[in-house]
DNA sequence: CGTCGTCTTGATCTTTCTCAACCTGTGTGG
DNA sequence: CCACACAGGTTGAGAAAGATCAAGACGACG
């Protein structure tokens, strides 16, 4: 895909490569430089895990690029007062609270799983600077990409509680571990209670397809794994 | 939030009057006049209901703006060969396939569940023309726009499937009728199967609050809605 | 007017939620 | 350094919700 790119004449701002390496390149910092005398308005920083980026609701000052980690993102269900759900999980490569771009105010809620290396914009340089062709052009790459990655969050209509979980971990674990989140989290993200998820996963460990530690999942055998998958 | 806009002197592509109205106005065509003469790449065309725009896993050829008329996006769900679901429904004003932008191939099988008026564009004009700033500044409005609005799906974590259904019809019919749609595709987007969206919609009835007929739900009474709904 | 697909309704069975107790690793203060 | 409290996680038993299977009703359409 990023052959077409290229012939298309649309840079890959970033690179396949780097992404599936988690490389922490910053593509704003090149895409700054198109035509125009003018500094990225992205700056470094880093925020430690469980850190809350933005709260959905409040206006918006910043927009992030996710350099290294993991966030997850809330949303408030409507009139579910207090109990927001996680319903997706951004990675490297990602922006966070990019609907500042669009809006005054925040609508997720944004909190590192991992210690998390970002760089941020002033909402105002952004905005300023996203009128320029470059930015908007790297910023709608994002987005779309993100969009793309995004798995519809599954519900019980997608298969049993063990097998969400077990296709879950065939996409993110594949023969390693899971990225570390808490429970709570993933449980939100598949759609079940931390109860059901704990039993989904102590079901997977006692076919032999995982390992399963307080602070970990591992992948075993990736085949097993496959089977309570499909079918 | 369109003040906030303008403030920054990022016109907004699609006002918020407009979007409202759901005026069947492009964008796109505004856009394109900026700086350079060059025609606007998409040109209008209409779908009947349940057309199918694009096809998830095929080669990407268009790109559309939806001005009319409301679009379904299915995803086939890893190993869940067949039996794709619903996960989300696309109002005028959206892009349809602008996975296209980034990749050779859809991600998401198009529907269109109404009648449908849109503006396609062919991929490698699109892709062409978005390297001005102008297009890609619209394009990544237009993606960021719904991204906010799409609701991450519901699961049964999400209260009972009475209350998801209260909760949609609250948010989609207000006052009105709800959008009309195939109950296996509302089912879907709602995390449920049909057979229980068809029992959710009996109890809503049975409480005065709707009236359901087989192509049509309208909302009696919005207090007694959002009685169901909270809780 | 008959056929077909979609939707509804009913009866049953499975799954998952709920509530509660218990475990375990972490961090705290004595 | 140890005891202890605490949050997050696990496990168990019971109840409730939803899925499933099957039969019928309704509407659209030829």
């Amino acid at each position: 895909m990023s052959r077409s790119q290229r012939r298309q004449g649309l840079p890959p701002v970033v690179p396949e490569e780097a992404r599936a390496q988690n490389v922490g390149h910053c593509p704003f910092s090149s895409a700054s430089g198109c035509g125009e005398v003018r500094r990225c308005p992205m700056a470094p920083r880093r925020y430690h895990a469980s850190a809350v980026l933005c709260e959905g609701g409040a206006v918006a000052k910043h927009v992030w690029y996710l350099r290294h980690g993991t966030v997850a993102l809330f949303r408030e269900a409507g009139d579910d007062r207090g109990e927001a759900l996680p319903w997706v999980v951004r990675k490297p490569g990602a922006l966070i609270g990019e609907e500042a771009i669009v809006q005054e105010r925040y609508t997720d809620t944004a909190v590192a799983l991992t210690p998390v290396a970002t760089c941020v914009g002033r909402r105002d340089d952004v905005l300023e600077w996203v009128e320029e062709g470059a930015a908007a052009r790297v910023v709608m790459e994002l987005v779309i990409r993100a969009r793309i990655e995004t798995p519809p969050k599954p519900s019980t209509t997608d298969g049993s509680a063990p097998r969400r979980v077990a296709r879950w971990l065939a996409e993110e674990a594949r023969e390693g571990s899971a990225p570390p989140m808490p429970r709570r989290v993933l449980a939100g993200l598949l759609g079940m209670k931390p109860e059901t998820l704990s039993r989904a996963l102590a079901s997977l460990a006692r076919a032999g397809a995982v390992v399963v530690t307080r602070s970990e999942v591992r992948v075993l055998d990736a085949a097993l794994l496959r089977d309570e998958t499909g079918r």
